[in-house]
DNA sequence: TCATTAATAAAACAAGCGTTCATTTAATTC
DNA sequence: GAATTAAATGAACGCTTGTTTTATTAATGA
């Protein structure tokens, strides 16, 4: 046999992105076969070269598309004006929502960076750096302005970054806790860390999602 | 050639666990081979299985020293007498001490679950939830004494855990910043993400260091 | 209808994998 | 000094790996 019928070149593309994705946080980059990844999209390994030129390119690609994702999500959910306080939980309950939407995709960009080549590590960082440096400078402004008593932005940005992407290690929705619950008690956690203020907008946050 | 001059089996296989956490922690287990690994101790890969059965043996064996090495640590620096801010700020000192000292053999255990068998995934789980539980239950009592401000000791727990344990992601020591430099800033972000009462005792953990 | 292009199968490739085996040498014991 | 044990070698085994090549079929446009 060659070509199958009613076989589309876009529809094999985005079902081997998927299930790679899946493959990959679950067993990890190295221990995943290119005809264990063809098995489960339903085709020969061959077919995965017409779309991804080597495996590496394919774990590339994937994790290129998670870190644009991010940032995108973060530039549309941002908040136009507000105070400090208001930006943080913006981006906090964002950064939740997303990850844990996505948490294979997360996965997959956290613990398979070693198996990049020097250049894409570097671009892939990159982009990293881009995310982190939104959430540093909400809490250089903060801490500047009197809405936040930290005593070193970076460090705390570190802080929270870890804490709220952990999330997705032990949270499973579709249990006696929903997204929206998990994302209020981070929420009230990150504005303690920081030192913020009281604050009275607890809730403005997740109103639209 | 066959057995070197001035072999010694207990050094040998002291060299192998260490060349392997270093080689894991870099390339992860699946991307090391025992070939590799047989390089870097210098020795020839047939030699590796008089003292690890298998590869999977040999992970486990890594992971399982490190939890009990984890526990025996919390052991002895856990404070006999102290109210709940104590004992929470000594087990986060002890928590970031060890893991920095042991960034390596930290980031095995927590990227190479996935490699272990059902079982052996279980007995390291269990070690891991014995020691977490120990959080768990400073956070709670701390809550019920009014120590402690905080919306769920379990979930409290998980944030702290991932943001301490998150320090070796970043720091390097040798830098401009000292470990008890970071220590003492991720106590102070600590004590107010629980929502702890104004502590003065704060230098108090560190000066055993 | 017929050439063209896209999508896949099938088979092969060389290299490398974890592991085993028989053997050899060094150290230890009697 | 001979016998025994400990430590390691070197070659091989069967299998799997990522990838390439070649051939074949389905869809597409003139």
């Amino acid at each position: 046999m060659a070509r199958t019928a009613g076989s589309d070149g876009q529809r094999t593309e985005a079902a081997i992105r998927d299930a790679a994705v899946n493959l990959i946080a679950r067993h990890g980059y190295e221990a995943v076969t290119m005809r264990q990844l063809a098995a489960e999209v339903g085709v020969q390994a061959a077919a995965l070269y017409r779309y991804f030129p080597t495996k590496e390119d394919l774990l590339y690609d994937l994790m290129i598309a998670h870190m644009e994702a991010l940032i995108a999500s973060w530039e549309s959910a941002r908040p136009i004006r507000g105070g400090c306080s208001a930006r943080l939980m913006a981006f906090v309950a964002n950064h939740i929502r997303f990850h844990v939407e996505r948490r294979h995709s997360t996965h997959v960009n956290n613990m398979e960076l070693r198996s990049l080549s020097h250049e894409r590590l570097s671009a892939i960082l990159k982009l990293r750096n881009r995310y982190e440096k939104e959430l540093r400078t909400i809490l250089r402004e903060g801490a500047e302005d009197g809405s936040f008593l930290i005593e070193d932005s970076a460090m705390t940005a570190m802080a929270i970054i870890q804490m709220i992407t952990g999330v997705i290690v032990w949270f499973r929705p579709d249990e006696r806790l929903s997204v929206d619950e998990v994302t209020e008690t981070y929420l009230a956690m990150t504005m303690r860390l920081v030192g913020a203020a009281r604050h009275s907008e607890k809730t403005h946050v997740l109103e639209r999602a």
